[in-house]
Order: structure tokens, then C-alpha cells, then sequence
DNA sequence: ACTGTTGCCGCAAACGCTTGCAACAGGCAA
DNA sequence: TTGCCTGTTGCAAGCGTTTGCGGCAACAGT
């Protein structure tokens, strides 16, 4: 297998001058550039990344820390991570990190040390001091979700998103809302979830309502989980909710197929909405809100990008992208209930797209 | 940061003893290692893996070949994979070929040379030669999935597990079965969907019936082309099938919602069948075929890993794991129609079981 | 003609490990 | 005592790059 001294050889040029002519440096004639490309093409040659990571210190790796692989969310957002840094020439290796005793090793360990030049994190929350141990070791870290003074990152805003989706039911005239929310401990105290809980707030309070116990429920972010919730619920209480707001869109596909279960009609008795956009969303009819993954990938991936390649963070940045509330067919104005035509200050959204148009 | 030379001068020893001491060669006294040992724990020492690589000529890296990341199928494999490979102290390289131009330059360029000991092929089939060409490059090879003589593989018996679907069928008592075919070039030639077909023909011929061209449909891999596709066939004849074997889960999920929307009744008016137990699946109530795709991926990993501890392939080896039908709530005797006891060939199987318990 | 300047290129020293080989000490048998 | 063997350690030569520095033309300015 060719090495760069064979194409040295072969091109009539000391080493050090194949290493400049391939790598693009500008201190090289044209006239060599080519002759050297020309005897790397004829030997195949490809340069050793190993070698090179030694001689230059730096590994044009980049490190992906997530809790689980193999979920929507982390596979979407690692394709997006992965085509940007494929492009840019960098490597990308899995950290995961999927308990709360494996995260302590990782903090005790760092074993991304020595590995990577910079680290994207992606919902696996540290606070100020781990990031500061992290930072230490002098790789970069942006976060994709969490949010800290400490460190670059890009998100959405839950809170916002969380508080459009409850506007658009109050706009159809719901009055009886609950919630479906997801678990802040999955498996990290992780923000999102709190956040979306305060939009919630936010919203049903400038309505002058409020959101009893009995219409919340912390649950895992599964369709299963949020099947049995819906269950309780509806054992629990007399009369179900006119809308149910839930975390994610898988929740929200567990708690429809129970709804439908005990003969109540979405959106006709019960309205539901999700979150996230997940694929399967679109077909099953779901209002949710749209987020954009393979954005935040993308960005989180090229601002990482740009940090090591600048060698430090001038100032820590944060990003957030906009999220969207996309109206399907599982919103509708409640039964037996009167339009308020526009509950206050709530942009007159949607109350007339969705209708009760398609069955679910 | 400290290196290897650090932890010698500390420990009183030379460089070369404390690689062997660090790694665990039966050749260095306890009470060196000890030492040794000690002082990489006081100095937080940590090998730098590209000198290592370097040094030793293997880079303890292992790239595994997919023609899409965020797929639940994928994730789900490389999970596994993951697992293994890290336990064994591997790091796990990403390749991505996406589509057939992806295809063609990765094989020119070969670009995992110098930077892998073995490839994990996920469902990026290839023909003899350029399995030789990937072998020329000194890697070993796996793949889970394609079948080729020259590889060893692990996989599932696309065939015989589609059989399996038919014949419950069949021993429900339906006679008149329709088929959604997953593509064959999505984005690939891949053979599963191939031999799934020969597995449903096999079943069809045993109990004397036939495939009638307007009762089978190939189409992508999506609940949006299932729901297109059976929305199709519903338009097309005037009575449906009383079944519809679908080559993926989502598919079958697709169908079932446009079968719904028709106002038939599943399974009490038409039977749908999945593949692949997708984690909804169940939550569908779907019956479907139960793939192994974490014992896959954790066979294949450990397969390819043997493979490069022992430097060559002895002889290709296949493993082929089980599947298993799952029956649940989305098949049924089929309506107005007498039960026929058993079918020919077919094993008394789950006709007890699958009731019309839980409507969909 | 002499000095700077500029553009290319080569020399050689890293980079931090691994590993074949030699050296050495101690134990044992002859 | 000598020789051999075994178990442990050190020496030093790599592994294949990158890069600071110096050299050497060619060229322009005085």
C-alpha cells in the first residue's frame, strides 16, 4: 500500500512537498501540484489519517454525545450532524451515554480526550462546572437542546412552541385542556419538558384558566405510556377533556388510539395534539409542531465546525430556530361549545383550516 | 497533557514497559505494573489512539456501511453494533452511501482504507467482484443482510418468515390475499423483498392459489405509499381482499388508516399483516413478523470482530437468526366465510388466538 | 554589479506510541 | 564454577505524516 514517500518518489519531490501540493497549501507551483496529484492518482495513494492526526495534533474528528441511539429524534438529528462533518473532511465518533452511571464515568474518564477535536452534545445536560471540566481538556462543545451560559448551542424555544399550540386550541373555543407531558428524567434532567410545561402555563393563564391536577400527567415519552394515561384519565374522571396536549408525538398516537377505544371521535369529542412532527405524524392526521431537526443538526454541526477551526469561542452563541405549528386533521372547534372568535391576544390562527375534514 | 513518556519517568520505568504494563502483556512483573499503573492514574494518563494506530499498524476501528442514517431499522442495528464494539474497545466509523453515486464512488475511492480493520455492510449490496475489490484493501468484511458467498453474513430467512405470514392466513381461512411489496431499489437491489415475495408464493401454491396480478402492488417503504397504494387497489376492484400482507410495518399502518377511512373494519372485514414488529406495532395491535435487529447487529459485530482478531476468514460463514410471528389484533377469520380447519402443510398455528378482541 | 525580496522546495525534527531484539538477573542443573 | 533457561526490562528502530526553518533560484530595485 503506497505511502507519501513512493508519490514523492514517483513525482520526483521531497515528502514535505506531497503533503503541501495535496493537502492545497499555496506555497507549491502549479506545475508540481499537478505532477504530484498525477503520481498519487497513478499509486492510489490515500494518506494515512492516523499518522497525520499524530503529526499535526489534530484528529479532524468531531465527537456526537448522545443517551441512545436508535430513536427518531438522535437518528434524524445524527444524519444531518453527520452529513456536514462527512463534507467538511471530519470523522464523527458515537459517544453515548445512556445512564446516569454511565454519564459519571464519562465525567470521570473523559474519554474523549486524546480522540476528537470537538464535542456536539446532544440532550445529555451538564451543569456549569461538568462543562467546564469538559472544556478543559481543550476540545470545543456546542449543545444541540441544552442550554448553558457556559458553552455555544442551538435549539428551539419550548416554551414559545408550548404556548402556540394551547392558542391555537383556545382559539377553536377549548376551555378544558389537559396535558400529556413527558418525563424530565428520560433518562437525563433534561429542560425541554419544563419549558413546555411554563408555555403551557403561559397560555391558559393570559385566558384566564388554569390547569387542574387531575388534567396532567407525567408520563414516558412513549405511544404506550401515553395510552395508559389516557386511560387513567378518562377512568378517573367523568367527562374527558376537550383537548389533550401532549409532549411528543408518539404520546399523542397512544393517547388518539384510546380515545378511539372508548368511542370518543378525534377531533370531534376530543382534540389532540402532538409535538415534534414526527414522520408518522403527517399520516396519522396530527396537529403538532414541526421541529426543525435536521436544522438544529446541521447548525450545531457547523458551528462546532467554525469553533475548532477558529481554535476558540469568542463569545458563546446562542441559536434558536423557529419552530412551526402545523394544523392537521386531530384539531377542532369542541363540541357543543360556541366559537369565541378570538381568545385574547391570540393571532387568529387556523380556526378555520381545521376542520373535521378527514376521519383519523 | 501527559504522555506515555510522563507516566515512565514517574514510575521509574521505561516507555516500553509502560505500554505493556498499560495494555495488560503477560510479560511485566506485578509489582511494575502496579507501579505503573499508579502513576498513569496520578498523572490522568490517557493513550493518544493515533500514535497507537500508527505504531501498531491497526487502527481499532471498525466502519459500518449504511445507505441511510434516522431509519428505525438502522438505528436500531447500529445500536447494537455500537454496544459491542465499544465493549471490545473498537470505535465505530460511520459510512454513508445513500444512493447509487455514492455507491459508485465508494468503491473507487475505497475511502475506508487506512482507517478501518473491518467493514460492517448494512444493505448495500454488492456483486462477487466488488466484494473482492472491498477485500483487496486487506479489511475484513460482514454483512448483515445481503447474502454473498464471498462474505460471511448473519441474517434473518426472508423467505421462510413470509411463508410463515401466508399460512396463518391460510389457516384462518382466507383465500383471497393481496400483497404490498415493499421496492426492491429502495435505494438499493436488495434481495429481501425478493425472497419475501418467493415466501408468499410458496405459501399461495401449497393450498392450490394464486397471486392475480391486481392483488399485488410494489411501492415504497412508507405508510404514505401503503395508504396510496391500497387506496389504489380499493378503487380498482370491486370487492377488497378479506387480506393484505404488507412487506414492512409502516406500510401495513398506512394501509390499515386508508382501510378505516373506507369504512372496513379491521380485522372483522379485511386482515393486514406487517413485517418487521416495529416498536408501534404493537401498539397498532398489528400481527407481523418479528426481526431480530439487535441480535442481528449483535452477531454481525461480534462476527466481524472475531474476524479481525484472527486476521482471516477460515471459511464464510452465514448465520441465519429465527423470526417469529407475532399474531395480535389486526388478523381474524375472515367474514362469511367458513373456517377451514387446518391447510394443507400448515401447522395448527394461532388460529385460537387471534380473535376480533381489540378493534384497531 | 550588488543587495533585497519573493516564491518554491527540501531537510530533518518532531508527534507518541509499539515491538523485535538484546541484556540482565536469578535460579537451577551439571 | 560454568552454562542454560526463564522471566523481566530497556534500547531503539520504526510507523507515515506535518511543519519550522533554511537554501536556492529568479527577479526587481538601486
Amino acid at each position: 500500500m503506497a505511502s507519501i514517500e513512493d508519490v514523492a518518489l514517483k513525482a520526483g519531490v521531497s515528502v514535505a512537498t506531497v503533503s503541501r501540493a495535496l493537502r492545497g497549501l499555496p506555497n507549491v507551483a502549479t506545475a508540481t501540484r499537478l505532477r504530484v496529484e498525477a503520481a498519487a492518482r497513478d499509486l492510489d495513494y490515500v494518506s494515512d489519517p492516523s499518522a497525520a492526526r499524530l503529526a499535526a495534533g489534530r484528529t479532524r474528528t468531531l465527537g456526537l454525545l448522545l443517551p441512545n441511539l436508535g430513536t427518531w429524534y438522535g437518528g434524524r438529528l445524527m444524519a444531518a450532524v453527520h452529513e456536514v462533518w462527512n463534507e467538511a473532511g471530519f470523522d464523527l465518533l458515537l459517544l453515548v451515554v445512556e445512564d446516569h452511571s454511565a454519564r459519571t464515568r464519562f465525567l470521570r474518564d473523559l474519554p474523549f480526550r486524546k480522540r476528537v477535536d470537538g464535542l456536539l452534545i446532544l440532550d445529555v445536560p451538564f451543569d456549569d462546572d461538568e462543562y467546564e471540566r469538559l472544556l478543559q481538556t481543550g476540545v470545543g462543545v456546542v449543545t444541540a437542546g441544552p442550554w448553558s451560559d457556559a458553552v455555544p448551542s442551538v435549539g428551539i424555544d419550548d416554551r414559545e412552541a408550548a404556548r402556540g399550540v394551547v392558542e391555537h386550541l383556545l382559539s377553536l373555543g377549548h376551555r378544558d385542556i389537559a396535558l400529556l407531558e413527558g418525563s424530565t428524567s428520560q433518562p437525563f434532567q433534561w429542560q425541554g419538558p419544563t419549558k413546555r410545561r411554563a408555555g403551557v402555563l403561559d397560555a391558559l393563564r393570559a385566558a384566564g384558566l388554569d390547569l387542574p391536577e387531575h388534567r396532567a400527567q407525567v408520563i414516558e415519552w412513549t405511544a404506550s405510556a401515553g395510552a395508559a394515561a389516557m386511560t387513567r384519565m378518562l377512568d378517573a374522571c367523568e367527562t374527558p377533556p376537550t383537548a389533550v396536549v401532549c409532549f411528543s408525538d408518539e404520546i399523542a398516537i397512544g393517547a388518539i388510539s384510546v380515545l378511539r377505544d372508548w368511542g370518543l371521535h378525534v377531533p370531534r369529542d376530543v382534540s389532540v395534539t402532538g409535538f415534534d412532527d414526527h414522520d408518522l405524524a403527517a399520516h396519522h392526521g396530527l396537529t403538532t409542531v414541526h421541529q426543525p431537526v435536521a436544522t438544529v443538526g446541521l447548525r450545531a454541526a457547523s458551528l462546532l465546525l467554525e469553533l475548532v477551526a477558529t481554535g476558540g469561542a469568542d463569545r458563546v452563541r446562542h441559536e434558536v430556530l423557529p419552530t412551526r405549528l402545523v394544523v392537521r386533521d386531530s384539531t377542532a372547534v369542541p363540541r357543543n361549545r360556541a366559537v369565541v372568535p378570538t381568545a385574547p391576544g391570540v393571532p387568529a390562527v387556523a380556526a378555520g383550516v381545521a376542520g373535521e375534514a378527514g376521519a383519523l
